[in-house]
DNA sequence: CGGAGAGTTGTTAAC
DNA sequence: AGTTAACAACTCTCC
């Protein structure tokens, strides 16, 4: 429930305060809150319960000789003014002044995986946002404060007078965690926090404690849930003014993060001076930085962020009737560009450019005309925002260890390749993985930079890399290829590249959706693999998507385009394209006037056998990630040598990772070694007879079973 | 016209 | 929101 957090020290201040926000909950719940300007609701008529004036007379005194209310409004994620619980809250307390900022965390800087593509990105909502908030007071903009915030923030509430502290609520685990020690910060000093929940269709947090508790796995439960929390409230009007902001003195130090390590090193062209101008930037005035002042190369990306652009994309699909009451997403052409088959709208979402109840109750309009005929969740439109509350859900009950196998009671244990490493102080992946086998790091790198030889994966990865978005089934298509449907390397590698790459990257939803395209959680069917050919011809016979992001194999014929291989040699010569190598940028990329185009890392029939034996031998051991054998590296145990993966032996370490070399390891191979072949030795299809059972993992075929009867009864 | 054979479509089961 | 093979049932083409 949404509550604000107060001063231990100012009961009485406090008592009403939480009057102030226990009314806007009040307005909330009852799903009458629907369109209020920010002037609409007069402390004096509706605010305070006359009763507790009479029986607190000392708050009159309180009220009417503190300070006005001096507001930070910390904008984080939710670059917007439009449908703004939390901005809603700050104009709500009537502030005297309004300093709208947002703070340049070291954090987001060094730490996290950003690729220079969604820094443009983010750049680009914040830039639109300061001028949204001009627009409204000539005197206000985005002021960005060059300090983390749990270093700022104690000197700044002081510096600048600050009473309270507005924020949307984050669920995202370093948020949190972030976010606690502000609220802390704050009660030290006397402020007072509003936070609001904004971000998604209902608070994830009450989602979790409707749910009992209990991470959201399905569709059906976030529906049922959100059924018990009522309806999803009514976008809210962005305010028509704001109030000035306050002096804005910087009579403090400020204290310059550590740049190490900076897992962004490799976008940067120059130094990095985001901290070396001072707190108010290089010209003093508070600017947005450019990607010069963070020393980055060019962004590649043709999307461009802000909340302008985001409203006018959503009026242009809202438009389309047709397209937004059938939407359904399983009928959306993974190989359309220019334009792309799905909304775009995944970016602005993540930066809070546009609200997602904005696009739920606008697109709710449009299907009310449909009738019977419109689409319906989860393939429809209102369900893939259904998808993102649930992923936000599952997140917000799990917290870190959401994020990872080792440790999540809700994800399945797999001896994938390239395991994450573990601190085992703490529990959590360190970032870093372990490169168990040679040919699996090969194979995962290859991935990673579109040379896999499968111009459907290698085109999908190139525009990935090169524009920050893909489509939502081209995204299954390279994560199944990498993890249960080829490569059987660990979801976390491909998630942390997604990270890095994506321009609408959410944790939330890239960590569900990995896990779901890995059958590791949410998802369970590992026998329905996508093929890197039949998929793509299924959409695209002409193979023009492949053209558009791998040139090389522009002119080869549309019968090879999917597997340039089988191309003879005169048809590759003709094509301008020979087919050989491995693609590795180290070498040549031509030979005499021909383009090079790698030939396919592997037999993708032979490597999909092999990954759907792994993850039947996983299903049938049954592990979780909590799993004391997964914690305490005894895991191996419970595979025998014919599973893919780092199974060899009886040791391992924790969570999937490789044993240090120790001395037992000499007993182990005294163990396996008359009946273990080499690691690293190609191996063919496994035999019938060499599987260890045929029987089905249980729940599988009861799923596949009820699916297949669900969709009978449906034709009928 | 009838029938062989090729080609298409739809269903199913199995991975 | 998977792929494949097998098979039945059907259409089409040709002689």
């Amino acid at each position: 429930m949404a509550r604000s957090y107060v001063t231990p020290g100012a009961s009485k201040i406090a008592e009403s305060r939480v009057s102030i926000s226990t009314r806007n909950v009040h307005r909330r719940d009852s799903g009458v809150r629907d369109v209020v300007s920010a002037t609409a609701l007069q402390p004096s008529t509706c605010l305070l319960p006359k009763v507790n004036r009479i029986e607190h007379p000392i708050c009159d005194f309180y009220t009417s000789t503190m300070p006005a209310p001096r507001v930070v409004y910390w904008f984080r994620t939710d670059l917007r003014l439009h449908d703004s619980p939390a901005l809603q809250a700050a104009l709500d307390l009537k502030p005297e002044c309004l300093y709208p900022i947002w703070t340049w965390d070291p954090h987001y800087v060094y730490r996290a995986r950003v690729g220079v593509n969604r820094w443009q990105f983010l750049l680009d909502c914040q830039n639109d946002l300061s001028k949204g908030i001009t627009k409204l007071n000539g005197k206000s903009k985005l002021f960005v404060l060059r300090e983390a915030p749990q270093t700022l923030f104690p000197k700044l509430f002081r510096s600048w007078r600050i009473t309270h502290l507005v924020f949307e609520k984050d669920t995202d685990a370093y948020a949190k965690d972030r976010d606690r020690e502000v609220v802390k910060i704050a009660q030290e000093a006397g402020v007072e926090v509003v936070m609001r929940s904004g971000r998604t269709l209902w608070d994830s947090d009450e989602i979790v404690k409707a749910h009992g508790g209990k991470p959201t796995m399905s569709i059906t439960q976030v529906q049922a849930v959100g059924a018990k929390l009522g309806p999803i409230a009514k976008p809210i009007l962005a305010p028509t003014s704001l109030p000035d902001p306050g002096d804005m003195k910087l009579d403090f130090a400020q204290e310059q993060p550590g740049q190490v390590p900076d897992v962004n090193a490799k976008y940067r062209k120059d130094e990095e001076r985001s901290y070396d101008t001072g707190i108010a930037g290089p010209l003093g005035n508070f600017s947005v930085p450019t990607l010069e002042e963070l020393g980055l190369k060019p962004a590649t990306t043709p999307h461009r962020g802000g909340e302008s652009i985001a409203l006018a994309m959503l009026d242009t699909i809202i438009a389309n009737e047709d397209y937004t009451a059938t939407f359904e997403k399983p009928k959306t052409a993974p190989t359309a560009f220019e334009p792309q088959a799905t909304t775009l709208m995944s970016p602005y979402l993540h930066f809070g450019a546009i609200s997602v109840r904005l696009i739920y109750h606008r697109v709710e309009e449009v299907i009310k005309k449909y009738k019977g005929k419109a689409s319906q969740p989860p393939t429809s439109l209102t369900g893939q925002l259904l998808f993102r509350d649930m992923y936000f859900a599952a997140q917000a009950a799990l917290g870190y260890r959401f994020g990872q196998t080792y440790n999540n009671d809700h994800c399945r244990f797999v001896p994938w390749h390239l395991p994450s490493k573990i601190d085992e102080k703490t529990g959590l992946i360190t970032g870093e993985h372990d490169i168990n086998d040679a040919s699996a790091e090969e194979m995962f790198v290859r991935w990673r930079e579109g040379r896999t030889g499968f111009p459907w994966i290698d085109a999908l990865m190139r525009q990935l890399k090169h524009e920050g978005w893909i489509h939502h089934l081209g995204r299954h298509a390279v994560a199944c290829f990498l993890t249960r449907g080829g490569c059987y390397v660990s979801w976390e590698r491909g998630a942390e590249v997604f990270e890095e790459w994506l321009v609408d990257h959410e944790a939330a939803s890239n960590i569900g959706n990995w896990q779901w395209l890995s059958c590791t959680a949410f998802y369970a069917q590992f026998y329905r693999c996508y093929s890197p050919i039949a998929f793509p011809k299924k959409w695209d016979q002409e193979g023009a998507f492949v053209r558009r992001f791998v040139p090389e194999l522009r002119s080869l014929p549309a019968k090879y385009i999917y597997e340039p291989w089988k191309a003879p040699l005169q048809d590759q010569r003709a094509a301008g394209v020979l087919i050989k190598g491995k693609g590795d940028p180290e070498h040549q990329q031509k030979e005499g006037d021909y383009a090079l185009y790698p030939k396919p890392m592997f037999d993708f029939a032979e490597r999909r056998d092999i990954c759907i034996q792994g993850l039947k031998k996983a299903y049938r051991v049954g592990m979780f990630g909590n799993h004391q054998k997964v914690l305490d590296g005894t895991w191996r145990e419970m595979f025998d040598d014919d599973a893919e993966g780092p199974t060899k032996g009886r040791k391992g370490g924790p969570g999937g990772t490789t044993a240090e070399q120790q001395a037992d390891g000499l007993e182990e191979a005294k163990d396996d070694a008359p009946v273990t072949p080499k690691r690293g030795v190609k191996r063919g299809p496994p035999s019938p007879k060499a599987t260890v059972s045929s029987k089905r993992a249980k729940g599988q075929e009861t799923i596949d079973g009820a699916f297949k009867k669900m969709k009978r009864k449906g034709k009928k």
